[in-house]
DNA sequence: CATGAATGAGACTTCATTCAT
DNA sequence: GATGAATGAAGTCTCATTCAT
């Protein structure tokens, strides 16, 4: 049977259970090379033969070499970009989770940092294929605008509600956030991978600057 | 008569005395459609109609497909990660250009900002490019590491010797502006095109940021 | 699953059982057309469409055309110009064996002789080739010389032993041999194919030749 | 001005009066390419620059790539296979020409060695393309039968009628002679180029070879 | 005479995809 | 479910030849 790229997703975060183990190896083959030479640089006779598998039985399960970058980075949107994040806040509940924009931040940073430290192959994939992919640009900026955007205005007009940080346009702050830690990991994943890094101080300096930039 | 890549970048600052108009119709539309579709998802025959060439004329003058890549981007590399920068700083003429910190980050950021935008198209292309091309990473990263961080260096130490700004790595510094202007590029013209942007105030937000970050 | 060139020898002398049907018709084609037209005188394309399979398919199985060449020449190189020749003569056994000179020069032209004219397409081919190719040329040239002389070297030196033959340098008998078999081949399959030939007759006048030439 | 393929061999024949230094220059290199790489391998592009001209101007002069191939091996057949031979022999002039069957096998190896020597380039061109071409060939065959065999013939008959040498067909005679010759010819230019030749040495084994052969 | 930019047909090759087993 | 032989469209590249200068 062939998945969708919602089953996919929803197998996948279910602990693949009903995924075969060849299916996996598939899906893990793909990341690997789609990540290291590109999608278009990868043929699926390469990743049949590194996976171990029929070049028909990629088929099989993916319908198309589309599809199988999709089912490849679907996981990663979901999670990372459109979570589900519950934006239901009561301004006193965000005090209480959140004492002081440091703490947001801290969060925020560290969060999304290991999120795509743990996926940077995937991520890896994404960026390149954004790149030139209306479909995947609009389906992740849609979703970064109305999935995150929204939880974050809660948060961030409450600070500024309470005086707490200046009135720049909440767009500005998540563009600085991301930004950074973005430089950060594409110098470390990507352009430079044998430098020695320490992620701690490399992290503290960033929310340092973000929190210092943003704080009245 | 074919041109080797250095040809290429000198013709073309030269103002292309010597390129026949085919060769700059091909160079023009290569930019287009790599920066528009990727490289891998462009095809020589399609560049061919649109610059209303022969095939074959792509490959007498270019040689390869790569080349052409490699000429389509070379000029902006020697130019905005490889430019002969000044270096010879004296410690009184840093005083009497950059006054201060912030007359530095001014200049600097609307320089970077100005030539990304000029050549916004090579930009993209040559971030796409990178992603997976070891040999034009390790290029770039070398050439901005000696060309690039040794008059930074100069610069900035200056700085902290007088006490203006942290003691903080200079590469954390030069990270910073170069992943904010960075992130404000891909957002205006990759990730959001359609929206309307006031460069002018973004730039000073990002100016506003970096010299709050580091001055002392 | 393409084969490897050894495969292939293996896979022809072993009555290509594992070839299949198409990489077998593929491979006669071939041998036709290369040996009708020349190998760059003939487009896969045309192979492809004379043997009734996709011009995929022989890139699927043979790689490249010069690979097909190669497959195509192989076999024959293995038994014709390298076959694995009994080399532990003794004296005695080629006194059993070949009572006089005469029968070791009766054997071996119409051995010769007829395995050219079961392979004369192949050698018309290889013969062409050998022509420009260096590394075919060596190839051929080292093979005669380590496995053909050597075996020719024991029972020539015998006869010469037993004051049966002159002493002459065996290169000059190996050579004389192969230049009237070579001589009468051209002329019967290239060089006038519409001619009527006995091949008793003719091999009998070589043979005569030979053993005149060189008996005592 | 167009060179038919005549003009050009009787220009070559004629001194080269007429034809320019661009127009030799032209033919050297081709020879060289032709018989080094294979007609087929070698590019006009190729010789152009080698030979120092226009790609243009080898069109101006010979038209087209075939007719620079002809235009290259023309005057050497013309010498070496069309030769215009005196066929009015008498048999008392024989007598005092050729005194005995072996000077004239002597004279003939010499002579078709020594202009193989001198022309082994041309030689090596023309023995590639004529496994081919089927028009060459036919050309060369009846040049020969009609042109060379009939003086032979006078003279073999002659050497027949007088007992001198045994009564086998002309034709075999001949072959034997080109066999032998071209053997060697091949062994040493080709086959096996580095090696160390002595002409006279291998010549005359060839010359004795013949005579015994076919002497009475 | 000579040039060399330009051509376009056709070469070799790759690769996503299908389908009989 | 898995296989892998087969496909054919499309890609990159070569090259003999033309023609305006």
């Amino acid at each position: 049977m062939q998945y969708s790229i919602l089953d996919l997703y929803k197998k996948d975060i279910l602990e693949n259970k009903t995924m075969t183990a060849k299916c996996k190896r598939i899906l893990e083959t793909s990341i690997d090379l789609f990540s290291k030479n590109g999608y278009a640089n990868t043929s699926t006779s390469e990743i049949a033969k590194i996976a171990g598998v029929a070049e028909g039985t990629i088929f099989k399960h993916f319908g198309t070499k589309e599809n199988l970058l999709l089912s490849s980075i679907m996981p990663f949107i979901f999670d990372y970009v459109l979570p589900e994040i519950r934006m239901d806040f009561e301004d006193v509940e965000i005090k209480d989770i959140y004492p002081d924009f440091k703490s947001f931040i801290h969060e925020l940073i560290y969060e999304r940092f290991s999120f795509m430290s743990e996926n940077y192959k995937v991520a890896h994939i994404l960026l390149s294929e954004v790149l030139y992919r209306e479909e995947l640009r609009v389906k992740i900026v849609d979703g970064l605008k109305s999935n995150i955007m929204d939880s974050f205005d809660k948060v961030l007009n409450y600070f500024k509600s309470q005086n707490i940080i200046k009135d720049v346009p909440n767009g500005l702050i998540v563009r600085t956030i991301l930004s950074n830690i973005g430089g950060y990991v594409i110098l470390k994943y990507i352009l430079n991978p044998n430098g020695n890094y320490d992620d701690d101080k490399e992290l503290k300096y960033i929310e340092k600057l973000i929190v210092n930039a943003f704080s009245l």
